[in-house]
DNA sequence: TCTGGGGTCCTAGGACCC
DNA sequence: TCTGGGGTCCTAGGACCC
């Protein structure tokens, strides 16, 4: 089966010129919470050297120097745009999966190999005229060899966006005998490493390379990628995303903290955030994790980091009950005299809410309905007035560790705007700040 | 001065059982 | 010198990805 991969061109930094069109041709990155670190770039902001997760301070003199725009990043915007790109991908074929924020898995039975190119532009076409966002497609037999071509689509100006890796082993070794082995999908750089210490250096080198052997080498994981790459499917469109087994909300702060009621506010906030989460997603979870540490990066500073599990033996999605698990782990194994750097709260053992309430009559006492209603007021008004209108005096009214966005603050005026329509389809009202 | 956040999967090794 | 052999389950940590 003919199988594509369609990823978005510089997602964030694409969707920041899609909402300014005076943007087109001008650098942009788009950084990380807290401005860390660089999370994307516009083509022309890689022309100037700016490496991918390069820390902001260090590229800070080469962006005011090319006037770079620089952007903190605004994932409620980028998750309306990814919205409205799926939509459009998702009609174009049979299999359709949406694998990340930017990319996604389509899968076209009986589609015969002479069509694709030609199917791989009308899909890019689409997408850039319905959403603004320039796509690059890659299509092959499966979907290493997709993520592959979809690579060489992005780097190779003559494909005009599409690359089709040739289902013929000649044209696949053509293909796969330039294509370096730390640049495939799955092999990291301690893989790499170990094949490298074998003489396999190419896609082909490893496609060619006995699958046992290979097995003993890198796993079942390096297995399926060599056998992926000689064209047997190892790794299938997986169309009904299943339920996630964790949330996580974690943040760095945005300066250190050492108090006990710093961390514990912070922790406060990423538990009522987690709780949120989860009865969006309909959800509830009996276990919650915290974890904090000192900033890595300060070798000579003491470090200190941990992690502590709390258990309930019912399910719940209160904020409340969350909240307090979470500050009886903190309590636990906080230690005095640390600069900590960052903290985060991990909600596991998720179960649909649904089938707790069949399975579990007796959870009508453990959880009272009037907390039900205080959950639904809480949510609906967050969902209309903004985050975090109403929450927990817990959470801390200075909060001295509060992430920083500098360069969202210094346009703080909020606008209220509307994406382009679909088929006359209204999409929701979106705030961002421009 | 300043270094993100949120996931998944696999494996090795220990505990435990018969 | 000699001290079974398999299983399963769980967990921590590593590796990788976007």
């Amino acid at each position: 089966m003919l199988r594509a991969l369609a990823d978005c061109n510089n997602f964030f930094a694409s969707c920041e010129r899609a909402l300014n069109p005076a943007l087109i041709g001008v650098p942009i990155v788009v950084l990380s919470n807290n401005d860390g670190c660089v999370i994307a770039r516009s083509s022309e902001a890689k022309l100037l050297g700016i490496p991918m997760g390069a820390p902001f301070f260090q590229v800070r003199r080469v962006c005011e120097a090319h006037s770079v725009k620089v952007f903190s990043s605004n994932f409620s915007v980028y998750g309306d745009f990814s919205e409205r790109v799926m939509e459009v991908l998702a009609k174009q074929a049979r299999d359709f999966e949406s694998y990340s924020i930017d990319e996604a898995f389509l899968g076209f039975p009986d589609m015969p190999e002479a069509d694709a190119r030609a199917l791989g532009h009308r899909i890019r076409n689409d997408v850039l005229l319905t959403t603004g966002i320039s796509v690059s497609i890659g299509m092959g037999a499966t979907k290493v060899l997709c993520k592959l071509a979809n690579e060489r689509a992005k780097s190779d100006a003559e494909s005009g966006g599409v690359i089709v890796v040739p289902s013929s082993p000649a044209g696949r070794e053509e293909f796969l005998k330039g294509v370096k082995t730390r640049d495939i999908w799955g092999v990291g750089k301690g893989l790499a490493t170990r094949l490298r210490g074998h003489g396999i250096l190419s896609a082909q080198d490893l496609a060619e390379a006995d699958p046992a052997f290979i097995r003993r080498l890198a796993g079942v994981v390096g297995e399926r990628i060599a056998l992926e790459l000689r064209g047997i499917p190892c790794h299938e469109i997986i169309e009904n995303a299943e339920a996630r087994k964790s949330i996580m909300v974690s943040r760095s702060f945005g300066r250190p903290v050492s108090d006990f009621i710093d961390l514990s506010e912070a922790i406060a906030t990423h538990a009522v955030r987690a709780a949120e989460k989860l009865r969006q997603e309909n959800l509830a979870t009996s276990t919650v994790t915290v974890f904090f540490g000192t900033n890595r990066f300060q070798k000579e500073a003491e470090q200190y980091g941990t992690s502590e599990t709390e258990e309930i033996d019912f399910l719940t999605d209160d904020l409340g009950v969350i909240g307090a698990m979470a500050q009886r782990a903190l309590k636990r194994v906080f230690k005095e005299g640390y600069f900590y750097k960052k903290a985060g709260v991990i909600l596991t053992e998720l179960s649909s809410k649904d089938v707790v309430q069949e399975t579990l009559p007796g959870l009508g006492t453990a959880v009272p309905s009037s907390r039900n209603r205080l959950m639904k007021a809480v949510d609906t008004i967050n969902a209309k007035l903004g985050k975090e209108m109403v929450r927990p005096a817990s959470t801390g009214f200075e909060r001295k560790w509060k992430s920083k966005s500098e360069q969202l603050s210094e346009n703080s005026q909020t606008q209220e705007k509307v994406l382009p329509k679909t088929n006359g389809v209204p999409k929701r009202r979106i705030r961002f700040h421009e």
